[in-house]
DNA sequence: CAAGATCAAACTGTCGACAATCGACGATTA
DNA sequence: TAATCGTCGATTGTCGACAGTTTGATCTTG
Protein backbone atom coordinates (compact mmCIF):
# COMPACT_ATOMS: atom_id res chain seq x y z
CA UNK A 1 0.00 0.00 0.00
CA UNK A 2 1.57 3.46 -0.91
CA UNK A 3 0.42 6.64 -0.23
CA UNK A 4 -2.30 8.44 -2.40
CA UNK A 5 -2.11 10.62 -5.34
CA UNK A 6 -3.01 14.16 -4.43
CA UNK A 7 -6.08 15.14 -5.02
CA UNK A 8 -6.74 18.62 -5.96
CA UNK A 9 -7.47 21.22 -3.38
CA UNK A 10 -8.03 18.70 -0.49
CA UNK A 11 -5.82 16.90 1.75
CA UNK A 12 -4.81 13.82 0.20
CA UNK A 13 -5.98 10.60 1.44
CA UNK A 14 -3.34 8.54 3.66
CA UNK A 15 -2.98 4.81 3.87
CA UNK A 16 -5.22 3.31 6.49
CA UNK A 17 -9.22 2.68 6.14
CA UNK A 18 -9.15 3.98 2.55
CA UNK A 19 -12.82 3.18 3.07
CA UNK A 20 -13.30 4.54 5.83
CA UNK A 21 -12.51 7.80 4.65
CA UNK A 22 -14.14 7.61 1.22
CA UNK A 23 -17.33 6.98 2.80
CA UNK A 24 -16.74 10.33 5.03
CA UNK A 25 -15.56 12.51 2.08
CA UNK A 26 -18.71 11.04 0.37
CA UNK A 27 -20.78 11.51 3.46
CA UNK A 28 -19.88 15.08 3.58
CA UNK A 29 -20.36 15.96 -0.06
CA UNK A 30 -23.95 14.09 0.72
CA UNK A 31 -25.02 16.23 3.68
CA UNK A 32 -22.97 19.38 2.48
CA UNK A 33 -25.78 19.29 -0.66
CA UNK A 34 -22.48 18.83 -2.83
CA UNK A 35 -24.01 15.44 -4.43
CA UNK A 36 -27.97 16.25 -4.92
CA UNK A 37 -30.32 14.17 -3.85
CA UNK A 38 -31.24 11.69 -7.11
CA UNK A 39 -28.12 12.85 -8.39
CA UNK A 40 -26.12 9.59 -9.56
CA UNK A 41 -22.43 8.84 -7.62
CA UNK A 42 -20.25 7.71 -10.60
CA UNK A 43 -17.62 5.35 -8.77
CA UNK A 44 -15.08 5.48 -11.58
CA UNK A 45 -15.12 9.76 -11.15
CA UNK A 46 -14.87 9.64 -7.58
CA UNK A 47 -12.42 6.88 -7.45
CA UNK A 48 -10.46 10.05 -10.06
CA UNK A 49 -11.20 12.68 -7.58
CA UNK A 50 -10.09 10.82 -4.54
CA UNK A 51 -6.83 9.12 -6.47
CA UNK A 52 -7.85 5.91 -5.32
CA UNK A 53 -9.74 3.37 -7.25
CA UNK A 54 -12.77 1.84 -7.46
CA UNK A 55 -12.56 -0.83 -5.39
CA UNK A 56 -12.47 1.21 -2.13
CA UNK A 57 -15.18 3.79 -3.21
CA UNK A 58 -17.81 0.62 -3.63
CA UNK A 59 -16.94 -0.73 -0.48
CA UNK A 60 -17.80 2.25 1.32
CA UNK A 61 -20.78 2.67 -1.03
CA UNK A 62 -22.14 -0.29 0.18
CA UNK A 63 -21.43 1.28 3.29
CA UNK A 64 -23.65 4.42 3.22
CA UNK A 65 -26.21 2.19 1.22
CA UNK A 66 -26.94 0.54 4.21
CA UNK A 67 -26.66 3.99 6.05
CA UNK A 68 -29.96 4.64 3.67
CA UNK A 69 -27.61 7.42 2.45
CA UNK A 70 -27.24 6.05 -1.09
CA UNK A 71 -29.73 3.61 -3.07
CA UNK A 72 -27.87 1.18 -5.25
CA UNK A 73 -29.73 0.20 -8.51
CA UNK A 74 -27.97 -2.95 -9.78
CA UNK A 75 -26.23 -2.63 -13.29
CA UNK A 76 -27.45 1.25 -13.06
CA UNK A 77 -25.22 2.15 -10.41
CA UNK A 78 -25.65 4.63 -6.68
CA UNK A 79 -28.10 6.83 -6.60
CA UNK A 80 -28.11 9.66 -3.75
CA UNK A 81 -31.20 9.06 -1.55
CA UNK A 82 -34.60 11.03 -2.19
CA UNK A 83 -36.37 11.84 0.33
CA UNK A 84 -40.05 12.69 0.32
CA UNK A 85 -42.41 13.90 3.08
CA UNK A 86 -43.11 10.68 4.63
CA UNK A 87 -39.16 9.88 5.09
CA UNK A 88 -39.21 13.19 7.33
CA UNK A 89 -42.46 11.28 8.87
CA UNK A 90 -40.80 7.80 9.66
CA UNK A 91 -37.00 9.52 10.81
CA UNK A 92 -38.64 11.37 13.40
CA UNK A 93 -41.45 8.73 14.35
CA UNK A 94 -38.64 6.42 15.19
CA UNK A 95 -36.19 9.09 16.67
CA UNK A 96 -38.75 9.87 18.89
CA UNK A 97 -39.29 6.12 19.88
CA UNK A 98 -35.53 6.05 20.32
CA UNK A 99 -35.05 9.28 22.25
CA UNK A 100 -38.01 8.60 24.96
CA UNK A 101 -36.28 5.40 25.77
CA UNK A 102 -32.93 6.72 25.75
CA UNK A 103 -33.69 9.50 27.95
CA UNK A 104 -35.34 7.40 30.49
CA UNK A 105 -32.59 5.17 30.53
CA UNK A 106 -29.82 7.82 31.09
CA UNK A 107 -32.41 9.60 33.74
CA UNK A 108 -31.57 5.98 35.37
CA UNK A 109 -28.01 6.48 34.64
CA UNK A 110 -27.56 9.99 35.72
CA UNK A 111 -24.56 10.53 37.57
CA UNK A 112 -23.06 14.04 38.52
CA UNK A 113 -20.29 13.68 36.01
CA UNK A 114 -22.82 13.02 33.18
CA UNK A 115 -24.95 15.20 34.82
CA UNK A 116 -22.61 17.81 34.12
CA UNK A 117 -21.90 17.26 30.49
CA UNK A 118 -25.10 17.76 29.32
CA UNK A 119 -25.49 20.75 31.01
CA UNK A 120 -22.69 22.00 29.57
CA UNK A 121 -23.81 21.27 25.99
CA UNK A 122 -27.06 23.29 26.68
CA UNK A 123 -24.33 26.18 27.55
CA UNK A 124 -22.38 25.37 24.20
CA UNK A 125 -25.57 25.17 22.51
CA UNK A 126 -26.24 28.98 23.98
CA UNK A 127 -22.77 29.75 22.90
CA UNK A 128 -23.06 28.55 19.55
CA UNK A 129 -26.61 30.57 18.90
CA UNK A 130 -24.63 33.80 18.59
CA UNK A 131 -21.96 32.31 15.39
CA UNK A 132 -24.45 32.72 13.49
CA UNK A 133 -23.23 29.13 11.93
CA UNK A 134 -26.52 26.68 11.30
CA UNK A 135 -24.32 24.07 10.25
CA UNK A 136 -22.65 24.10 13.42
CA UNK A 137 -25.76 24.86 15.59
CA UNK A 138 -26.90 21.64 14.07
CA UNK A 139 -23.76 19.81 14.60
CA UNK A 140 -24.27 21.09 18.77
CA UNK A 141 -27.86 20.48 19.08
CA UNK A 142 -27.18 16.36 17.97
CA UNK A 143 -24.23 16.34 20.46
CA UNK A 144 -26.87 16.95 23.38
CA UNK A 145 -29.11 14.05 21.92
CA UNK A 146 -26.55 11.56 21.27
CA UNK A 147 -25.03 12.68 24.56
CA UNK A 148 -28.14 11.18 26.36
CA UNK A 149 -28.10 8.27 23.94
CA UNK A 150 -24.60 7.80 25.59
CA UNK A 151 -25.22 8.20 28.80
CA UNK A 152 -28.10 5.71 28.08
CA UNK A 153 -25.51 3.38 27.39
CA UNK A 154 -26.72 1.19 24.49
CA UNK A 155 -24.44 0.78 22.14
CA UNK A 156 -26.75 -0.21 19.31
CA UNK A 157 -29.46 2.43 20.15
CA UNK A 158 -26.34 5.23 19.88
CA UNK A 159 -25.61 3.70 16.51
CA UNK A 160 -28.93 3.85 15.48
CA UNK A 161 -29.23 7.54 16.75
CA UNK A 162 -26.38 8.31 14.52
CA UNK A 163 -27.86 6.75 11.78
CA UNK A 164 -30.52 8.48 11.94
CA UNK A 165 -29.02 11.53 12.45
CA UNK A 166 -27.01 11.75 8.73
CA UNK A 167 -30.12 11.21 7.47
CA UNK A 168 -31.78 13.77 9.33
CA UNK A 169 -28.09 15.93 8.46
CA UNK A 170 -28.85 15.51 4.98
CA UNK A 171 -32.92 16.90 5.11
CA UNK A 172 -31.29 19.94 6.96
CA UNK A 173 -28.73 20.47 4.83
CA UNK A 174 -30.90 20.74 2.00
CA UNK A 175 -33.29 23.08 3.74
CA UNK A 176 -30.35 25.32 3.95
CA UNK A 177 -31.49 27.32 7.01
CA UNK A 178 -32.39 26.58 10.49
CA UNK A 179 -36.02 26.06 11.45
CA UNK A 180 -36.13 28.02 14.33
CA UNK A 181 -34.40 30.79 15.91
CA UNK A 182 -31.13 29.33 17.43
CA UNK A 183 -31.34 30.69 20.77
CA UNK A 184 -34.87 29.74 21.30
CA UNK A 185 -33.70 25.93 20.27
CA UNK A 186 -31.08 25.97 22.78
CA UNK A 187 -33.65 26.98 25.62
CA UNK A 188 -35.86 24.16 24.34
CA UNK A 189 -33.24 21.71 25.31
CA UNK A 190 -33.90 23.22 28.87
CA UNK A 191 -37.14 21.55 30.07
CA UNK A 192 -35.79 17.92 28.81
CA UNK A 193 -32.63 17.99 31.05
CA UNK A 194 -34.81 19.42 34.28
CA UNK A 195 -36.95 16.08 33.52
CA UNK A 196 -34.33 13.66 33.34
CA UNK A 197 -32.48 15.38 36.60
CA UNK A 198 -36.19 15.33 37.86
CA UNK A 199 -36.18 11.52 36.93
CA UNK A 200 -40.32 10.89 36.43
CA UNK A 201 -40.26 8.91 33.39
CA UNK A 202 -43.67 10.02 32.48
CA UNK A 203 -42.35 13.61 32.67
CA UNK A 204 -39.65 12.80 30.69
CA UNK A 205 -41.11 11.16 27.61
CA UNK A 206 -43.83 13.97 27.87
CA UNK A 207 -40.99 16.73 27.46
CA UNK A 208 -38.67 14.55 25.35
CA UNK A 209 -42.18 14.27 22.74
CA UNK A 210 -42.67 17.67 22.84
CA UNK A 211 -39.08 18.90 21.94
CA UNK A 212 -38.87 16.40 19.47
CA UNK A 213 -42.15 16.89 18.14
CA UNK A 214 -41.48 20.64 17.94
CA UNK A 215 -38.39 19.77 15.55
CA UNK A 216 -40.55 17.44 13.55
CA UNK A 217 -43.55 19.73 12.78
CA UNK A 218 -41.28 22.79 11.71
CA UNK A 219 -38.97 20.44 9.81
CA UNK A 220 -42.21 18.54 7.53
CA UNK A 221 -43.60 21.81 7.60
CA UNK A 222 -40.40 23.44 5.49
CA UNK A 223 -39.89 20.45 3.31
CA UNK A 224 -43.65 20.86 2.53
CA UNK A 225 -43.07 24.37 1.16
CA UNK A 226 -39.99 24.11 -0.48
CA UNK A 227 -41.54 20.84 -2.62
CA UNK A 228 -39.18 19.81 -5.77
CA UNK A 229 -36.48 19.15 -3.88
CA UNK A 230 -32.94 21.10 -4.74
CA UNK A 231 -32.19 19.97 -8.49
CA UNK A 232 -31.46 16.25 -8.30
CA UNK A 233 -28.91 17.00 -11.28
CA UNK A 234 -28.58 14.08 -13.69
CA UNK B 1 -20.03 -11.79 -16.84
CA UNK B 2 -20.10 -15.11 -17.29
CA UNK B 3 -21.40 -18.04 -14.68
CA UNK B 4 -19.90 -19.12 -11.87
CA UNK B 5 -17.70 -22.13 -11.74
CA UNK B 6 -20.13 -24.66 -9.58
CA UNK B 7 -18.73 -24.84 -6.19
CA UNK B 8 -19.03 -28.72 -4.51
CA UNK B 9 -22.13 -29.17 -3.25
CA UNK B 10 -24.29 -26.28 -3.53
CA UNK B 11 -26.10 -24.38 -5.95
CA UNK B 12 -24.20 -22.62 -8.24
CA UNK B 13 -24.47 -18.98 -7.88
CA UNK B 14 -25.83 -17.00 -10.66
CA UNK B 15 -24.79 -13.97 -12.49
CA UNK B 16 -27.17 -11.14 -11.23
CA UNK B 17 -26.92 -9.38 -7.57
CA UNK B 18 -23.35 -12.04 -6.85
CA UNK B 19 -23.20 -9.12 -3.88
CA UNK B 20 -26.43 -10.60 -2.38
CA UNK B 21 -26.41 -14.09 -2.84
CA UNK B 22 -22.80 -13.96 -0.94
CA UNK B 23 -24.42 -12.04 1.54
CA UNK B 24 -27.21 -14.13 2.08
CA UNK B 25 -24.79 -17.51 2.09
CA UNK B 26 -22.53 -16.38 4.66
CA UNK B 27 -25.47 -15.08 6.73
CA UNK B 28 -26.67 -18.40 6.87
CA UNK B 29 -23.66 -20.12 7.70
CA UNK B 30 -23.20 -17.10 10.41
CA UNK B 31 -26.73 -18.04 12.06
CA UNK B 32 -26.54 -21.84 11.49
CA UNK B 33 -23.12 -21.52 13.43
CA UNK B 34 -21.38 -22.97 10.71
CA UNK B 35 -18.78 -20.00 11.06
CA UNK B 36 -18.64 -20.24 14.99
CA UNK B 37 -18.35 -16.69 16.68
CA UNK B 38 -14.82 -15.35 16.76
CA UNK B 39 -14.07 -17.10 13.67
CA UNK B 40 -11.79 -15.25 10.96
CA UNK B 41 -14.07 -15.07 7.75
CA UNK B 42 -10.68 -15.40 5.02
CA UNK B 43 -11.67 -13.54 1.81
CA UNK B 44 -10.22 -16.22 -0.34
CA UNK B 45 -11.43 -18.89 1.69
CA UNK B 46 -15.08 -18.14 0.84
CA UNK B 47 -14.29 -16.49 -2.63
CA UNK B 48 -12.82 -20.16 -3.42
CA UNK B 49 -15.69 -21.91 -1.88
CA UNK B 50 -18.58 -19.83 -3.97
CA UNK B 51 -16.29 -20.18 -6.83
CA UNK B 52 -16.51 -15.66 -7.05
CA UNK B 53 -13.60 -13.77 -6.84
CA UNK B 54 -13.07 -12.02 -3.65
CA UNK B 55 -14.10 -8.57 -4.56
CA UNK B 56 -18.01 -9.27 -3.90
CA UNK B 57 -16.92 -11.18 -0.96
CA UNK B 58 -15.73 -7.88 0.38
CA UNK B 59 -18.60 -5.93 -0.31
CA UNK B 60 -20.85 -8.70 1.22
CA UNK B 61 -19.26 -8.50 4.73
CA UNK B 62 -19.06 -4.62 4.72
CA UNK B 63 -23.14 -5.62 4.44
CA UNK B 64 -22.73 -7.66 7.21
CA UNK B 65 -20.55 -5.65 8.94
CA UNK B 66 -22.87 -3.06 9.11
CA UNK B 67 -25.88 -5.14 10.18
CA UNK B 68 -23.39 -6.31 13.19
CA UNK B 69 -22.81 -10.33 12.33
CA UNK B 70 -19.53 -9.39 11.12
CA UNK B 71 -16.71 -7.08 12.83
CA UNK B 72 -13.71 -5.81 10.42
CA UNK B 73 -10.24 -5.11 12.23
CA UNK B 74 -8.12 -3.43 9.59
CA UNK B 75 -5.66 -5.01 7.87
CA UNK B 76 -6.60 -8.38 9.67
CA UNK B 77 -9.87 -9.04 8.49
CA UNK B 78 -13.53 -9.97 9.31
CA UNK B 79 -14.32 -11.76 12.51
CA UNK B 80 -17.88 -13.41 13.30
CA UNK B 81 -19.09 -11.14 15.89
CA UNK B 82 -19.15 -12.62 19.49
CA UNK B 83 -21.78 -11.89 21.78
CA UNK B 84 -21.77 -11.43 25.46
CA UNK B 85 -24.37 -11.03 27.95
CA UNK B 86 -24.30 -7.12 27.74
CA UNK B 87 -25.11 -7.87 23.93
CA UNK B 88 -28.25 -10.04 25.04
CA UNK B 89 -29.47 -7.35 27.06
CA UNK B 90 -28.85 -4.11 24.38
CA UNK B 91 -30.76 -5.98 21.26
CA UNK B 92 -33.59 -6.81 23.59
CA UNK B 93 -33.90 -3.34 25.05
CA UNK B 94 -33.94 -1.77 21.69
CA UNK B 95 -36.48 -4.56 20.10
CA UNK B 96 -38.57 -3.81 23.50
CA UNK B 97 -37.91 -0.10 22.62
CA UNK B 98 -39.08 -0.89 18.91
CA UNK B 99 -41.85 -3.24 19.50
CA UNK B 100 -43.90 -1.60 22.31
CA UNK B 101 -43.82 1.12 19.39
CA UNK B 102 -44.59 -0.79 16.94
CA UNK B 103 -47.36 -2.37 18.50
CA UNK B 104 -49.39 1.03 19.30
CA UNK B 105 -49.00 1.94 15.96
CA UNK B 106 -50.07 -1.49 14.64
CA UNK B 107 -52.67 -1.19 16.50
CA UNK B 108 -54.12 2.20 14.95
CA UNK B 109 -53.93 0.86 11.97
CA UNK B 110 -55.30 -2.01 12.12
CA UNK B 111 -57.80 -3.10 9.37
CA UNK B 112 -59.88 -6.52 9.37
CA UNK B 113 -57.17 -7.98 6.92
CA UNK B 114 -54.02 -7.17 8.59
CA UNK B 115 -55.68 -8.14 12.17
CA UNK B 116 -56.59 -11.62 10.43
CA UNK B 117 -53.05 -11.81 8.78
CA UNK B 118 -51.63 -11.58 12.86
CA UNK B 119 -54.31 -14.11 13.42
CA UNK B 120 -53.17 -16.33 10.94
CA UNK B 121 -49.83 -16.46 11.74
CA UNK B 122 -50.46 -17.29 15.22
CA UNK B 123 -52.48 -20.36 14.08
CA UNK B 124 -49.63 -21.40 12.04
CA UNK B 125 -47.41 -20.68 14.95
CA UNK B 126 -49.37 -23.26 16.74
CA UNK B 127 -48.96 -25.80 13.67
CA UNK B 128 -45.53 -25.24 13.49
CA UNK B 129 -45.43 -26.25 17.59
CA UNK B 130 -45.99 -29.80 16.27
CA UNK B 131 -43.37 -30.10 14.21
CA UNK B 132 -40.32 -30.18 16.74
CA UNK B 133 -38.33 -27.72 14.06
CA UNK B 134 -36.54 -25.09 16.45
CA UNK B 135 -35.57 -23.01 13.68
CA UNK B 136 -38.59 -22.94 11.85
CA UNK B 137 -40.49 -22.24 15.25
CA UNK B 138 -38.20 -18.93 16.02
CA UNK B 139 -38.82 -17.82 12.21
CA UNK B 140 -42.68 -18.05 12.48
CA UNK B 141 -42.33 -16.81 15.81
CA UNK B 142 -40.27 -13.91 14.05
CA UNK B 143 -43.08 -13.65 10.93
CA UNK B 144 -45.59 -13.12 13.50
CA UNK B 145 -43.48 -10.03 15.24
CA UNK B 146 -42.22 -8.85 11.98
CA UNK B 147 -45.93 -8.60 10.59
CA UNK B 148 -46.64 -5.93 13.62
CA UNK B 149 -43.46 -3.37 12.72
CA UNK B 150 -45.03 -4.34 8.89
CA UNK B 151 -48.50 -3.14 10.11
CA UNK B 152 -47.00 -0.10 12.00
CA UNK B 153 -45.99 1.30 8.69
CA UNK B 154 -42.19 2.71 9.15
CA UNK B 155 -40.19 1.16 6.72
CA UNK B 156 -37.01 2.03 8.74
CA UNK B 157 -38.50 0.74 11.67
CA UNK B 158 -38.81 -2.74 9.62
CA UNK B 159 -35.56 -2.67 8.80
CA UNK B 160 -34.21 -2.20 12.27
CA UNK B 161 -36.45 -5.36 13.05
CA UNK B 162 -35.03 -7.21 10.50
CA UNK B 163 -31.35 -6.44 11.63
CA UNK B 164 -32.21 -7.17 15.06
CA UNK B 165 -33.77 -10.37 14.39
CA UNK B 166 -30.85 -11.49 12.08
CA UNK B 167 -28.85 -10.82 15.25
CA UNK B 168 -30.76 -12.51 17.60
CA UNK B 169 -31.14 -15.47 14.79
CA UNK B 170 -27.09 -15.68 15.52
CA UNK B 171 -27.82 -16.23 19.44
CA UNK B 172 -30.94 -18.21 19.09
CA UNK B 173 -28.72 -20.23 16.72
CA UNK B 174 -25.92 -20.81 19.52
CA UNK B 175 -28.35 -21.70 22.11
CA UNK B 176 -29.20 -24.34 19.76
CA UNK B 177 -32.30 -25.35 21.44
CA UNK B 178 -35.71 -23.11 21.97
CA UNK B 179 -35.69 -21.86 25.48
CA UNK B 180 -39.24 -22.68 25.73
CA UNK B 181 -42.17 -25.16 25.30
CA UNK B 182 -43.52 -24.25 21.27
CA UNK B 183 -47.27 -24.44 22.40
CA UNK B 184 -46.63 -22.38 25.57
CA UNK B 185 -44.81 -19.58 22.71
CA UNK B 186 -47.80 -20.09 20.62
CA UNK B 187 -50.12 -18.75 23.41
CA UNK B 188 -47.85 -16.65 24.72
CA UNK B 189 -48.77 -14.39 21.19
CA UNK B 190 -52.53 -14.54 22.10
CA UNK B 191 -52.64 -11.68 24.66
CA UNK B 192 -50.40 -9.82 22.41
CA UNK B 193 -52.84 -9.56 19.93
CA UNK B 194 -55.69 -9.43 21.88
CA UNK B 195 -54.20 -6.60 23.23
CA UNK B 196 -53.63 -4.74 19.59
CA UNK B 197 -57.42 -5.17 18.84
CA UNK B 198 -58.77 -3.71 22.12
CA UNK B 199 -56.18 -0.86 21.21
CA UNK B 200 -55.60 0.81 24.64
CA UNK B 201 -51.62 2.00 24.35
CA UNK B 202 -50.90 1.08 27.96
CA UNK B 203 -52.56 -2.27 27.71
CA UNK B 204 -50.77 -2.86 24.29
CA UNK B 205 -47.26 -1.60 26.07
CA UNK B 206 -47.87 -4.00 29.20
CA UNK B 207 -48.57 -7.04 27.26
CA UNK B 208 -45.76 -6.18 24.58
CA UNK B 209 -43.34 -5.64 27.58
CA UNK B 210 -44.58 -9.44 29.63
CA UNK B 211 -43.94 -11.22 26.49
CA UNK B 212 -40.90 -9.73 25.05
CA UNK B 213 -39.79 -9.45 28.08
CA UNK B 214 -39.99 -12.82 29.07
CA UNK B 215 -38.38 -14.54 25.78
CA UNK B 216 -35.29 -11.97 26.92
CA UNK B 217 -34.88 -13.22 30.61
CA UNK B 218 -34.99 -17.00 28.94
CA UNK B 219 -32.46 -16.03 26.61
CA UNK B 220 -30.22 -14.29 28.56
CA UNK B 221 -30.37 -17.16 31.26
CA UNK B 222 -29.55 -19.58 28.81
CA UNK B 223 -26.70 -17.42 27.94
CA UNK B 224 -25.43 -17.54 31.06
CA UNK B 225 -25.80 -21.07 31.37
CA UNK B 226 -23.53 -21.68 28.53
CA UNK B 227 -21.09 -18.94 28.97
CA UNK B 228 -18.14 -20.33 27.32
CA UNK B 229 -19.93 -19.96 23.67
CA UNK B 230 -19.11 -23.17 21.27
CA UNK B 231 -15.45 -23.03 20.47
CA UNK B 232 -14.71 -19.67 18.71
CA UNK B 233 -12.09 -21.84 16.34
CA UNK B 234 -9.70 -19.68 15.41
C1' DC C 1 14.08 -23.15 29.62
C1' DA C 2 12.15 -18.69 28.60
C1' DA C 3 12.21 -14.58 25.93
C1' DG C 4 13.27 -12.37 21.95
C1' DA C 5 14.75 -12.19 17.04
C1' DT C 6 14.12 -14.08 12.33
C1' DC C 7 11.80 -15.81 8.64
C1' DA C 8 8.26 -17.76 5.57
C1' DA C 9 3.58 -18.46 4.52
C1' DA C 10 -0.90 -16.57 4.52
C1' DC C 11 -3.77 -12.87 4.07
C1' DT C 12 -5.51 -8.16 3.29
C1' DG C 13 -5.88 -3.76 0.73
C1' DT C 14 -5.66 -1.85 -3.49
C1' DC C 15 -5.11 -1.54 -8.27
C1' DG C 16 -5.76 -1.88 -13.37
C1' DA C 17 -8.03 -4.62 -16.91
C1' DC C 18 -11.82 -6.60 -19.35
C1' DA C 19 -16.30 -8.12 -20.60
C1' DA C 20 -21.25 -7.37 -20.00
C1' DT C 21 -24.69 -3.96 -19.76
C1' DC C 22 -27.01 0.43 -19.90
C1' DG C 23 -28.59 4.73 -21.98
C1' DA C 24 -28.54 8.15 -25.51
C1' DC C 25 -28.61 9.30 -30.06
C1' DG C 26 -29.29 8.87 -34.68
C1' DA C 27 -30.86 6.00 -38.65
C1' DT C 28 -34.63 3.39 -40.57
C1' DT C 29 -39.20 2.39 -41.52
C1' DA C 30 -44.07 2.61 -41.60
C1' DT D 1 -44.02 12.53 -38.00
C1' DA D 2 -43.75 9.10 -34.68
C1' DA D 3 -42.16 4.78 -33.28
C1' DT D 4 -38.62 1.17 -33.42
C1' DC D 5 -34.12 -0.58 -33.97
C1' DG D 6 -29.21 -0.58 -33.96
C1' DT D 7 -24.95 1.40 -32.71
C1' DC D 8 -21.59 3.50 -29.72
C1' DG D 9 -19.72 5.60 -25.72
C1' DA D 10 -19.98 5.44 -20.76
C1' DT D 11 -20.33 2.73 -16.63
C1' DT D 12 -20.76 -1.32 -13.78
C1' DG D 13 -19.50 -6.02 -12.06
C1' DT D 14 -15.97 -9.00 -11.61
C1' DC D 15 -11.49 -10.80 -11.87
C1' DG D 16 -6.46 -11.72 -11.28
C1' DA D 17 -2.24 -9.64 -9.69
C1' DC D 18 0.87 -7.37 -6.63
C1' DA D 19 2.67 -5.01 -2.61
C1' DG D 20 2.71 -4.59 2.25
C1' DT D 21 1.28 -6.51 6.72
C1' DT D 22 0.17 -9.88 10.02
C1' DT D 23 0.80 -14.36 12.03
C1' DG D 24 2.76 -18.27 13.57
C1' DA D 25 6.74 -21.19 13.54
C1' DT D 26 11.53 -21.72 13.98
C1' DC D 27 15.79 -20.43 15.50
C1' DT D 28 18.85 -17.83 18.60
C1' DT D 29 20.47 -16.19 22.84
C1' DG D 30 20.71 -15.06 27.69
Amino acid sequence: MRTISPPVGLPALNEIDLVGQVARRLTEAIVQGRLPPGSKVVEAGIARELGVSRAPVREAARLLEQQGLLVANPRRGFFVRQFAADDIDEIYDLRLCVERHAAVLAARNLTPETRDKLRRQIEVLHETADLDDPARQVEEDYRFHRLICEIAGNRRMLRLFDDLASELRMVIGLIGRLYDDPHEIARTHEPVLAAIEAGHPERIVAHVDYHIGHAWREVGRLVREIPPWPAAAK
